[in-house]
DNA sequence: CCTCCACTAAAACGAACGTTCTATTCGGTG
DNA sequence: CACCGAATAGAACGTTCGTTTTAGTGGAGG
């Protein structure tokens, strides 16, 4: 079976993501991931606060493999940008429209907190740069393609989040079309 | 004086726009708006859901109507939407990048509920309803606009969201610049 | 065998939550 | 003046929160 550690940090991810951070409260996540108390403060001697830091990273690294996959699959940034909104459709309608970016719903929470707010950016900021670099691989300059990704960045949680609210993919859909228009006028 | 009804619609919605709804105490609000719980509970008696979805509402009517006026003031969809992120990005400057758009906070805390998913839907329907009646008055065929409606709230929404975490206004002066563009393919 | 340490387990804490309750104030109407 | 409903005021309730504390387990090393 695979550690404690990290079923906690996958389980707080998970429910992150469905109800924020002020509405996950640890001894949920304890319970939904077969741990105890115990063993989440054991793991975490920071408390709800570095279990966060923990879920937020965990997910920064899981959202940037599917954008790394998504590049390596398409020839073209466009098409790749168009597969990966059809992608989060996908995902989002598997779980009943309920499991979006726990990045998202945690950042708008915890703009107050210093700490939570520099994670939310570093994981925005990793997630463009991985776009960045695939503009500029497929020909845009360099400020374009810092620019582009911010937009494409941008589009995808915005159209996440009314996808999500919707419970229709309908959002997602038009961003990928969009964005693959919008990149084919650069390259 | 303004009633304190109103005042204690306008602190729900201030407050939500920073913390969300989960970290929002009625308490807070009622200490903040100059009132006393038992004001909030005598015009609420649905308590705090009751009032949430009434600070949803008036942020509604509040962006739409920076909506209708970017498109009154420019000639072209495209440059309105421009201007529209350019006084979103002023306007989160001016505050310290703290308040944002409630609808978005408290959307993603809410999914569970679905009174409150409703409200937010209807919302962003509001809103992209205001964009895609002025992208048909512009030209922009009835599919098209809708569609075109639905990234244009996406990324409006993604950017603010990105450049309150980021404390910068380029995601939003990106995001002005793309929907131009984009825009301008159809026009 | 004993000890140490990582880990599990659950009880208990104070604080804060949303809500309910009782009292009081106040302006208008009989 | 008496009275009533709207509105204000805040104490108090039960619950849940994040956290701390204490106790217990099981396996590896001297």
């Amino acid at each position: 079976m695979t550690g404690t550690r990290e079923r906690i940090v996958c389980t707080a991810a998970r429910l992150m993501q469905r109800q924020g951070y002020e509405g996950t409260g640890i001894k949920l996540i304890a319970r939904e991931a077969n741990a105890t108390l115990g063993s989440v403060y054991h793991y975490f001697p920071g408390g709800k606060k570095e279990l966060a830091l923990a879920a937020i990273a965990y997910s920064e690294r899981e959202f940037g493999e599917l954008l790394e996959t998504s590049l390596a699959g398409e020839t073209t940034p466009g098409a790749a940008m168009e597969s990966c909104a059809r992608a989060l459709a996908d995902f989002l309608a598997k779980d009943g429209w309920i499991d979006g970016c726990p990045v998202t719903a945690t950042a708008l929470e915890t703009l107050g907190d210093d700490d939570m707010r520099a994670a939310c950016g570093r994981a925005f900021e990793h997630w463009r740069g991985i776009v960045a670099k695939a503009l500029r691989t497929a020909g845009v300059g360099e400020t374009d393609a810092a620019e582009l990704a911010h937009t494409v960045i941008a589009v995808l949680e915005g159209a996440e989040l009314t996808a999500q609210v919707a419970r229709s993919p309908e959002a997602l859909h038009a961003a990928g079309r969009h964005l693959a228009r919008l990149l084919g006028t650069y390259v």
